[in-house]
DNA sequence: AATAAAAATTAACGCGCGTAAAGTTTTTAT
DNA sequence: ATAAAAACTTTACGCGCGTTAATTTTTATT
């Protein structure tokens, strides 16, 4: 017989109190913080614990308690596989601090960011990291909800919401890239959707207009047709059409983000047009994000990586802070991460 | 002045009965089912919504009820757009019929799987739909979670676990490609990790050997090495290592999974070798998954797409089923859907 | 209008746990 | 050894809602 886990079903702390021979009020309070009882008690607990299997009802639990240890995290889209890695590094140091993440994608609609929020509230978490859809977010929506929760907005700013804004400093993301291009080649036109979803675009466009000036050059914006997160089609699409209509007048080409590079480098392939730094290469493509996939287009994309580890741990840090704090700051604070130039074959 | 919403702030059900002028029991069976009260309660309670903007506190209502409304959706790798797919389409599903789903994804850790399982259990959920990580998942951990919490498994079979499976039908993917690839050319070699972590990738070995020796043709698989989930660097690296000595037997390679396929598309372009179906190229290369990136791919990949849609529907559908039958099913169900093959660039 | 059936009301208990107050025991400091 | 502090136990109430039983009101039927 080995241990007895599982064969005793407690039913309540109360029970569970009783079995191990302590009190339910210190019971409690060890779950609550075990270091608040005494080492031995906590070892008895404990050891308990090891025979029987018992969780309190986090539900009975959430209903009295003031604050929940529940904190959400909402990514605009989930399909997107540099969210998908944020949020994984987002959950994990929840987890590491003791809390209970909840993830949840608006899937790139309104309505879905609306009703994410929507139900959040219900789950009334002690804070909630979100990243809006940016553009098309109800920003009135949004006020209501930061109002009521503690929020720390991260990669998409909306002026003002939220208690605090961390991000990825585009000025940096686009004269790296821009001055790399330039240092090497031709200076880059730069390759975007007419309509970004995201604010970030906006930046980066601005940015290559600043740098180009900057640098004495005349920039040169390409605006391409193209709504929702299909980016790397609206990419490809967009590419096909300038490439047949030979509107391209460098050699150079900066994307406004990896998936529209993904769409561009496949419309490339597909004419037989060859990318590259190489002198038999017609062409030279730079990107911004350093998408999880950067690495496997053909040729692999060069581009000015977001610091990840770094936007993501100051995320959740300030949540953590916002939450000790009473879920107000004195003033909102907005963070940004410079990037990192990821040179490979694409320029 | 506009509506009230939010002008009153509401305690409770007892305070928000009184201002709708409807006892608290009543109101409570009309959160239950609002088509279990008289059509004039049900209008004035909802009129009462409109202007109070109340809901009930689901930690009390889940507190007392034998059955929550939630449901966990549990996916091996989220960084995989083909599971961030999946998910959003089995998250919209729970919603229509009005449960709440949570998601979670095991990063391709074991450790985290188990944890995720046991955090589960404590959120009560009506039933679970579970893409478990296969070969590496903690068998007899699922089986405990399992015999407590109703459980649909999908994507990834585990023998017996569950109450029912759903996926595709590997031999179906498997056969079509080799079929196509045989009759428009040389007949593939199969490319696969050694130790795939995944139980589809054996059963479409199997169904490719099957196959091959239908068709009168000896089988050659080749076996790379690499652990993990990072599958488009394991199959870079394996197809520069096969095509630097030389391994093929043919001109036709067709890989265990989209991704693998991905990488091993990387490599070829690096080695400057001309993958697809023209005359010109000297490889073609198939594969398996349809993944949301294959479109994208230089050249675009030949593969033979999952039945996203039927898999997502059948298996919310099987689970709202088990739940309504009272967490078991006299039986164990499989259903398998076929593929249907993509033609693209690569073959 | 009388009567049966359906629906709503009132009253009351329970769920599992947080938490506070008052008293008791154990630990730590002097 | 003794006092003070810290930790624990007992007792008791409250959280917001599900749920049931007994009663009253409303609706449907004849």
């Amino acid at each position: 017989m080995g241990r007895q886990t599982g064969m005793t079903k407690i039913k309540n702390m109360e029970e569970f109190a009783a079995l191990s021979g302590i009190s339910r009020p210190t019971v409690s309070k060890y779950f609550h913080d075990p270091d608040s009882v005494r080492p031995t008690t906590r070892a008895r607990i404990e050891e308990a614990l090891e025979r029987f299997d018992y969780r309190p009802n986090i539900y009975a639990v959430n209903q009295n308690r003031k604050l929940t240890k529940n904190i959400g995290i909402v990514v605009p889209y989930l399909a997107d596989p540099f969210f998908a890695e944020i949020a994984r590094y987002l959950e994990q140091s929840c987890i590491a601090a003791g809390y209970r993440p909840f993830l949840f994608s608006s899937h790139g609609e309104q309505k879905l960011e609306n009703e994410i929020l929507d139900g959040l509230q219900s789950l009334k978490p002690a804070g909630v990291l979100l990243a809006p859809l940016g553009r098309i977010s109800d920003k009135s929506a949004i006020e209501k909800f930061c109002a009521r929760v503690p929020t720390v907005l991260f990669d998409s700013n909306l002026d003002g919401l939220g208690a605090a804004f961390i991000g990825s400093d585009n000025f940096s993301f686009v004269s790296q890239t821009v001055e790399y291009m330039t240092r090497t080649g031709e200076p880059p036109s730069f390759f975007e959707m007419r309509t970004p979803a995201n604010p970030n675009a906006n930046k980066r466009r601005k940015a290559y207009v600043d740098v180009m000036d900057r640098l004495g050059f005349e920039p040169h914006v390409i605006k391409i047709e193209g709504t929702g997160w299909a980016f790397e089609e609206i990419g490809r699409k967009g590419a096909l059409k300038i490439l047949g209509e030979r509107k391209l007048r460098t050699n150079s080409v900066l994307c406004s983000n990896d998936r529209l590079a993904i769409g561009f480098l496949a419309a490339c392939f597909e004419q037989g047009i060859r990318v590259g730094r190489k002198d038999d290469c017609a062409l030279r493509v730079a990107s911004n994000d350093d998408h999880p996939f950067a690495k496997f287009t053909c040729p692999s994309l060069t581009t000015a990586a977001h610091d990840y580890d770094n936007v993501a741990a100051r995320s959740v840090e300030t949540l953590f802070e916002l939450i000790e704090n009473g879920g107000k700051f004195e003033k909102r604070t907005e963070t940004l991460f410079p990037a990192r130039l990821v040179l490979r074959e694409s320029a």
